[in-house]
DNA sequence: TCTGTTATTCTCATACTGAGTTTGTCTCAA
DNA sequence: TTGAGACAAACTCAGTATGAGAATAACAGA
């Protein structure tokens, strides 16, 4: 059946009321690790439990448009200036299991966002407590966000490997050992620094020299590191693979 | 504000009612090229354009289970049995632009599905005609239903390089040609035949040996070719890459 | 000044890819 | 029956990419 055929045949409102909302998997890098923005659920089901930020659409509003505001509004920054304007935001998954909330059907679409590190989330008026947790001790979540949640991280993973995402998480300007950081965090492994210092400045259009370095050294010693920013590449070609697990290929 | 506790402060009925629709794009493979599964609309609005089938989810059904229901009823096949058990479907993005349908608000969820060679799709009480087009000619579609479809498509070409989804758009056995054929097809390019069969068996899981052979030679000549099937790899390592096209890059 | 750290560059063996060639089987038409 | 062309399968070879380790040099801190 078609959809406006059916809209034209029937009446919506005549079936169950479906909500939409959104839920954002926004992720930063803090303390050495990864973490994932989480509010506390002040109210019932699950209350008390830590959940996604999200909410129901507005009428007029786009679904990559709610999803900004739902990120906005849990860190108080809006998406259009300030360092929220280098934000990554991309649709990730909808999930709309019938019995996923107890009350009502709802039809959840989540987005995922990548950012360099967020100031603290300020808990709204509508959350009673707002935080970056590591992803790696997690509490556990309300409704189905832990699926969401590792559904966003297994796609931020596999993005780092053909996009140049990675410089999302970095500062305006970065160290080549900076930017290994950020794939060593998000992917969990350690990598051959000279071997992926030799790898990033082989893709074309990856990063592009500053022709600056530090002011100093690393903290423990070393030279100073030459700074780059992000280049104008949209894809990594050759795509920087991680280290293949057998258990993921079979 | 979160979804829940949205819901445990207001009444989602008291807002304009929001459709949810699954949209489903079937590619197949027939007469020599990539084929999607459209059908005619009957109703206005875009009545007599052609349009993916798709439709109302149902109270009590899950997401994938919607979107198989409405392939089955275009095709007249089954999930459960037959030549759509080797269907797979996979959910591709939604698409919830306020005014993508003037009548409503309408949030879509779309799915991917593929397959080998399907039978002609029957016209459904619901559908004025259904058949298979050619992905290269299309008619003009309803809706944002072009967008929707060139996102599958995307998706699709993409899959076929880390994942033995080609195997799904051949028969239960095939030959290292005919699976070169459906690369082919599908992402619209040339491929060097040896070098394609040096990497199908190179890749561990890809395909594995049947010991058979086909009965006879080539319709134009040539030896009897072995016979594969699908191997257990789900991911393919290292991934059989399109030839890089400059533009995707920049 | 000495020691340990780290950025950057090299070396070298192995793996993978693109392009072309070789061998032998098979169909079709003269 | 035979020759031409088609095609599966395997091979060659050069160029490129990757993993592992080592070398070099700049720097922090004791």
């Amino acid at each position: 059946m078609d959809e406006s055929e059916f809209l034209a045949g029937y009446d919506p409102r005549a079936y169950p009321a479906v909500a939409v909302t959104v839920d954002v998997v926004a992720l930063t890098i803090r303390g050495g690790g990864l973490r994932v923005l989480l509010i506390r659920r002040a109210e019932q089901p699950h209350a008390g439990l830590w959940a996604l930020p999200g909410g129901f659409i507005r009428p007029g509003e786009d679904l990559p448009q709610a999803a900004a505001r739902e990120l906005a509004e849990e860190t108080g920054l809006s998406d259009r200036s300030g360092p929220l304007g280098r934000i990554h935001i991309e649709q990730l998954a909808s999930y709309g299991a019938p019995e996923r909330d107890p009350r009502m059907r709802v039809v959840s679409i989540s987005y995922l966002a990548f950012a360099p590190d967020l100031p603290d989330p300020r808990a709204g008026s509508d959350a009673a407590d707002a935080s970056w947790h590591p992803v790696d001790k997690l509490p556990e979540l309300a409704f189905d966000h832990d699926r969401i949640l590792a559904h966003g991280l297994e796609r931020a993973r596999g993005k780092l490997e053909y996009t140049p995402l990675a410089t999302a998480f970095a500062g305006e300007r970065f160290t080549i050992s900076e930017l290994r950081g950020v794939y060593e965090t998000v992917w969990g492994v350690q990598l051959h620094a000279g071997n992926f210092h030799r790898k990033i400045l082989s893709v074309p259009g990856f990063v592009e020299s500053t022709g600056e370095t530090t002011e100093s050294g690393g903290a423990r010693g070393g030279p100073r590191a030459k700074l780059y920013r992000a280049g104008d590449a949209r894809l990594l070609h050759p795509a920087l693979l991680r280290p293949a697990r057998e258990e993921q290929i079979r």
